[in-house]
DNA sequence: TGCGGGGATGTGAGCGGTCACAATCCCCCC
DNA sequence: GGGGGGATTGTGACCGCTCACATCCCCGCA
């Protein structure tokens, strides 16, 4: 399982360069490490001497002695999904001059494939490990994490101890719903994200919420697991009560699919019903309506998390919660005032 | 920049363990690798050692002196894009036992960038590179790839001696072309991609071939940046075209743009224009009308870059070009037979 | 009783960097 | 002309592991 003897000969160490500048091999790792007093001209031969040499500084004996890697780890369900995707694209983006960003995606998100994750991660050396699994049992697992490694969870609120950065899924559930209300909406529905998600359970209290401040009946909740197929199929079901006016989805797929079961049944959005998404994909704005929906900013949340993280690596005490980002509501035709309030049919 | 002292005391290394156990640190070592040749009784004796520590190797000094790290790079353009990011899924997935898998982005795809990101990832030793930038400019860089690396490109087909795992989009688009031709359309639109990647110019190739064959003649070719907006501004000039009747896109969102655009200007899918898109995501099927596509099977594809890459890593002979991935073709309502055969308006 | 040989284990030398510390060197000022 | 003192450079130890090799033990066989 050894690795093949690949080009002629072995690389280029610091000794070869040093040798070939005509220094001692401290001076090279003070001109790789920019050290002050290293004299212009010493430092000229130096550099000289590493690309003449295609000199590259070996990590791994770098990182042995000053353990530091430089790498952190990013654990996803699905990255397929564009909110993880979004998220860990954020990350990297703003990891890129700092660390190398290793992922992992758990194929469950129970206690075990998360602490497993993490655990591997921990092997590899990584300094600090960012969770996209905001599942009630992977919270739970990494808030007793036996495994000693700065972590962040990422898209929703935690309680302490585990840090995190989150959008206020909260609020902009209430946002929406609220807007639907002042629609002239006797009520709104909501297709809800899978239960134990909590992201989805804190935009169904954010709905709940505005409904009973409005004083609107509470309508039973119905939940689909993120896909438009679970939005059309629950969409049927939606479909088939002639009182629903308006229904706030957990995200823009479901809001697609469902949008697609209200066409199958002869209800015209938004004339019949209204429909509001959640978290602006970059398809929404070209769905037939153009869906309404609640923007989450994932690339700030990513630069966020990654702040949260660093403050973590370097100082351990850090735990001041982030203030949650707050989504922004974007309004297109997928949502109108009820048939009732307009007068038409 | 050191990190702090976190934790209490220093984590235990394979001495530690071996004074515990009452062995030489060579025999900790054994056991961790399964060497055959350690009495059954040492090898608990250790293993109860290293539980009792908490005892983790530390991979940094594995790594310099085994030369592994166990450890390949992916380089993508935009990994929001629902292409890329199952590629990577893909590739994660299948990685998961043997590797670790960091990630880059380039923020664009000129020959410095992704350069800069392979000697990034040489600098940390990985032992190979995925590259999900299929652009010419990309390709043309990593043709001529200073850095002695195993490195394999990913969605369409590259010239040697790059190696590439690609799937076989003029094919695609051609049985794309074929249906609709086949349904009695005078002749298909094509609505591109951006010029410079590799995989839209295979498509337009497949696309002006089957017309060749067939033939129709070939419309000017209007071409997108994959984006749902870029469908829809492309859309419009699209419509104004009487002569339309069946447009292929390159893409699923450009399709979904279009199909918009298309709806403004009072065109119906398909009874007056057909649509085809390509990818089959998984919202395609909930389109209005639901989408009919060439799927690509990106998990498979990320399969297969794997293997190849693996293959370049012990084998750096392993040069024979893989056999293309064959599309699925996904009929779904979108493209019917044009007005002139079913005699309607 | 002595010897060959293989299994089990120990010993010491690196892997390629960085760190702490020592050794120079140079310049300035008394 | 000699003594700081800072700038510059060199020396050796050490990070934690694996590798090559030496050693030791035990058994079978002559």
């Amino acid at each position: 399982m050894a690795l093949p003897d690949r080009g002629r000969t072995r690389p280029p160490v610091m000794t070869d360069v040093a040798q070939l500048a005509g220094v001692s091999h401290q001076t090279v790792s003070r001109v790789l490490n920019d050290h002050p007093n290293v004299r212009p001209q010493t430092r000229a031969l130096v550099l000289a001497a590493i690309t003449e040499l295609g000199y590259r500084p070996n990590a791994a004996a770098r990182t042995l002695v000053t353990r530091r890697t430089h790498t952190l780890g990013v654990i996803s369900f699905d990255t397929t999904l564009y909110g993880p995707a979004s998220m860990l694209y954020g990350i990297e983006r703003a990891a890129q001059d700092n660390y190398f960003v290793s992922i992992a995606s758990a194929p469950t998100l129970d206690r075990r494939s998360v602490l497993d994750a993490v655990d591997r991660f921990a092997g590899q050396g990584v300094e600090g490990v960012i969770v996209i699994v905001p599942q009630t049992s992977a919270v739970e697992a990494l808030t007793s994490c036996p495994v000693d490694i700065p972590l962040v969870a990422m898209g929703c609120r935690t309680s302490p101890p585990l840090q995190s950065v989150a959008v206020d899924n909260a609020e902009g559930a209430a946002v929406a719903t609220r807007y639907l209300l002042g629609l002239g909406h006797r009520t709104v529905h909501h297709l809800s994200g899978p239960p134990s998600w909590l992201d989805a359970e804190a935009r169904v209290e954010g709905w709940q919420q505005a409904l009973r401040e409005a004083g609107a009946e509470e309508p039973d909740l119905v939940s689909g697991d993120w896909s438009a197929a679970s939005g059309y199929a629950m969409g049927h079901q939606i479909a088939q009560d002639d009182s629903v006016t308006a229904v706030l989805c957990a995200n823009d797929p479901m809001a697609l699919g469902l949008m697609r079961a209200l066409s199958e049944r002869g209800r015209r959005v938004p004339e019949d019903v209204s429909v509001v998404g959640f978290d602006d994909i970059p398809e929404a704005a070209y769905f037939l309506p153009p869906l309404t929906t609640m923007r989450q900013d994932f690339g700030e949340l990513g630069r966020r998390a990654l702040d949260t993280l660093v403050g973590l690596i370097f100082d351990r005490d850090a735990t001041e919660p982030a203030e949650p980002v707050v989504p922004e509501f974007v309004v297109r035709s997928s949502a109108a005032p009820p048939a009732s309030v307009t007068g038409a049919t």
